[in-house]
DNA sequence: TCAAAATCCCCCCAATAGGGTGATATCTCG
DNA sequence: CGAGATATCACCCTATTGGGGGGATTTTGA
């Protein structure tokens, strides 16, 4: 026996969503259970349409796609959530992950890559479509300019993580007084003179 | 006039080393113009082999892939750099990011996909296994249950950012006791007495 | 060889962090 | 409705910290 992987879609614009539900219910192995235009609208019955994935877009009437992702978990906590947007902003893919999205396309996905995307989301992989990854990637690298020295970056990651310069000087198997001296240095370098400053300053341009 | 990708691979195993060159070399559009079964090996050459992306293994002998990369990257700053691996540790993988790979493909990756991954690394891409962007994108998403209240949680971040009491107390618009207060609940609920430590426990918990 | 980096040392003092022990108002959920 | 969680504020204490000065020496890398 095989069972369909149950797909609801979340989608304000009639066509494209008219348009998704005839593309994936033609495809075997897929079935479109349910759609609606807004989350609120969704909201009501859409523990009734026990879908394995939604596929939710971002610009919707009333409660937005992102805002929708955390209270979607709670009335499904095992369903995944594949974002399909043309929405690029740094900020709204990383608010959508955050919230715990498990996929991110953008609407120039051929269609193929959308199926598959459904499959791959259900088999615990996180499709993304190639410019989202780039981003996603980019926001793990470091600036490779840094002003910073190696030991000046190290501190500096400490001093993030809470730590005090003891704490810091015992860790690091140096003197009290060469942590201050690189925390000087780095104020110097960063021109700021507090730990929140530095921190803020160093995470902005990717220094740590 | 259509110009091929150049690719230079570092692989130490060699019946893979030669499998990719032959794979590669075999495609419309691609060279490989040179590869080496060591960092320490390319590193003398490597320049006048000009690549545009290097397919690199993180396991090699001598300098590992992890801290080839910052190598190769000022060798060469304007070239990709694939990871191509056994590895699908976490840490292994977001070090690779952060120093700054472009992909990272495990091996069990379909020779296509391969391919299509170098072609889409140098359009801007960020082309990853399935079960690496599984992870991460997992690494972006919070502890759902947090053990922590809102407010609580929005401290602790303030805390993470390396704020004193006072400027929290200034930024939330409550008073300094009562920024306190919540820290000290934030402690019990950890089990912590420290900045330090509760920041730990709340990232390792991803609960900020 | 020469500059940058890393290491260590001293002064001062206001501010901070963390521990203890409370109170009160609101909110939420069964 | 009522218990428990949450958010707010108060005052006690003291050791530690953080940031601003001023320096010096050694190690390292290009």
């Amino acid at each position: 026996m095989s069972k369909n992987i149950r797909i609801v879609i979340i989608e304000d614009d009639q066509i494209i969503r008219e348009g998704y539900t005839l593309l994936i219910g033609q495809t075997e192995g897929y079935a479109v259970v349910n759609s609606y235009e807004s989350f609120d609208d969704a909201a009501k019955t859409i523990t009734d349409d026990n879908p394995d994935v939604i596929l939710l877009d971002i610009e919707l009437p009333g409660t937005n796609g992102i805002q929708a992702i955390p209270r979607l978990k709670r009335l499904l906590p095992h369903t995944y959530i594949l974002i399909l947007t043309v929405y690029e902003s740094e900020k709204t893919i990383f608010e959508a992950l955050a919230n715990g999205a498990s996929g991110y396309l953008t609407k120039n996905t051929p269609a193929t890559r959308i199926v598959d995307s459904i499959r791959e989301v259900k088999d615990g992989g996180g499709p993304m479509s190639v410019n989202i990854a780039r981003m996603v990637i980019k926001s793990f690298q470091r600036n490779q300019e840094s002003p910073l020295s190696k030991r000046e970056t190290q501190i500096l990651e400490q001093i993030a993580e809470g730590k005090s310069r003891s704490l810091i000087a015992r860790d690091l198997f140096i003197d009290l007084e060469t942590v201050r001296s690189h925390i000087k240095n780095i104020y110097l370098k960063l021109d700021v003179n507090s730990r929140a400053d530095a921190i803020k300053t160093a995470k902005e341009n990717k220094l740590i």
